[in-house]
DNA sequence: CGCGATTTGTGCGTGCGTTCACAAACGCAT
DNA sequence: ATGCGTTTGTGAACGCACGCACAAATCGCG
């Protein structure tokens, strides 16, 4: 309601757009994507929160924070919906990632198609070994990390995705960091230190793993005892990453 | 404090644990090994939270909730917290995982070295796909997915680990919970609907790219015009999941 | 043209999580 | 035994996020 519909690509930045929102974003981009491909052109507040798993209250709450654009009434047009959304997280502009560290888990996110499909393209591969560099993986050659810096300024990459072992993960985000990258996934188990500007998102299997297994374990308790029957709160629902 | 140490094994259930802390214990538990390799027999909560990259108070709230073992003027004993988390967690008991999807991701996870080393071992893969039945990966054979109730029952198997494309992933939730298992590991980039009692926890990797990309492309765009410079406010730090 | 049905956008109360700051507890040296 | 420096555990304040509930807005129909 705040905000006209006349400029399509104006990208008004969204400084302080609450955290808890911006990581739901994707997910939103995901259902609305599922839905034009059943052919809905328009779809509701509750509709599309169920598609993503959230309270439509939420939802609504969400898409106020960037301007919004809804018909009372109606709902959202799915098509300007994915526009506005892709515009906000960036995704306009097609953003080259670089993977460093052609593991078991390296190949796997190589070949990953789902990437592609939704707005990256993984442009150069890494990795410290003699053995895996010159390896051709899905229409890309493995190349040395002492090519990073080369490379990163030549492809214009902004984001590193880091899939080494835990011990190399920090000399790795340092040369990344050093090569101009400001962005960084790290899938290695540890922290990384990097400098101010440069942001990191962790993600760690084991510690999914173990998460689950606390909750394994405590229904597993309150089972026994004539307990409450193990209310969880948020069982029987997908929870957000 | 409020918790005598002479029941080792007690596992006092914990049913109001905070999630928030649940989902940092892996975290604390990492860094505890970490710092254990190193020789540390003790560590203070500043230096625990430092390696775990969090708040020193919030890790010691934490560690308070679950009856905390730390001596005063000292620190932590981290052979004793590392035994104390692996208890809460439900880590004693060495829990056995299947997994489904057997392609790119389900490959790298098969063969994935991190599980097993914190505690956690994969029984048996799944595909649905007579290509891949038969198959060998480290040791373990794929099944075809109609085997799962049998299997699941015969390895007790309480895990499960989706590695499908999302087109069939709720199928396979399905069978995964008519087989008996209560906690699902999502790879799929789709919402699961389950019954209550069952948790379900979802790893996107398009998810994370697409926030490391808002904050990329408004990290550009704050600096163009002459605004405050970058303060993200969470840069510089690796933070959770 | 007006009315009812529908759906968005949001003000407000509530609960959770984080952080500060400090008293209590502990070890060690004297 | 006493005092001092260190570190834990926690009370209290703060801020964010969630969800309810409702007013405002829009559409369609009589």
């Amino acid at each position: 309601m705040s905000q006209q519909r006349t400029d399509s690509s104006a990208s008004p930045a969204f400084p302080d757009l609450p955290e808890a929102t911006v990581a739901r974003l994707p997910e939103y981009l995901r259902a609305l994507h599922s839905l034009a491909e059943q052919g809905h052109d328009t779809v509701s507040s509750e509709g599309l929160a169920a598609a993503a798993g959230v309270n439509s209250a939420k939802l609504r709450k969400d898409l106020s924070h960037l301007g919004s654009y809804g018909t009372r009434g109606v709902g959202y047009d799915v098509a300007l919906l994915i526009t506005q959304i892709e515009a906000v997280l960036g995704l306009s502009k097609h953003r080259t990632v670089a993977l460093v560290g052609i593991g078991n888990l390296g190949h796997a996110l190589a070949g990953y198609g789902g990437f592609a499909s939704r707005g990256f393209s993984i442009a150069a591969l890494f990795d410290a070994e003699r053995a895996q560099v010159g390896e051709r993986i899905g229409g890309l050659v493995v190349r040395h990390i002492d090519e990073l810096a080369e490379v990163v300024a030549a492809e214009g990459i902004s984001i590193g995705v880091i899939a080494t072992p835990a011990q190399a993960a920090q000399q790795v985000a340092d040369q990344l960091v050093a090569a101009g990258v400001t962005s960084i996934l790290n899938f290695a188990p540890c922290v990384l230190a990097v400098p101010p500007g440069v942001d990191v998102r962790k993600v760690d299997l084991a510690v999914e793993m173990q998460i689950l297994s606390f909750h394994e374990h405590r229904k597993a308790l309150t089972a026994l005892p004539g307990q409450r029957p193990v209310s969880n709160g948020r069982s029987g629902e997908a929870i957000g990453t």
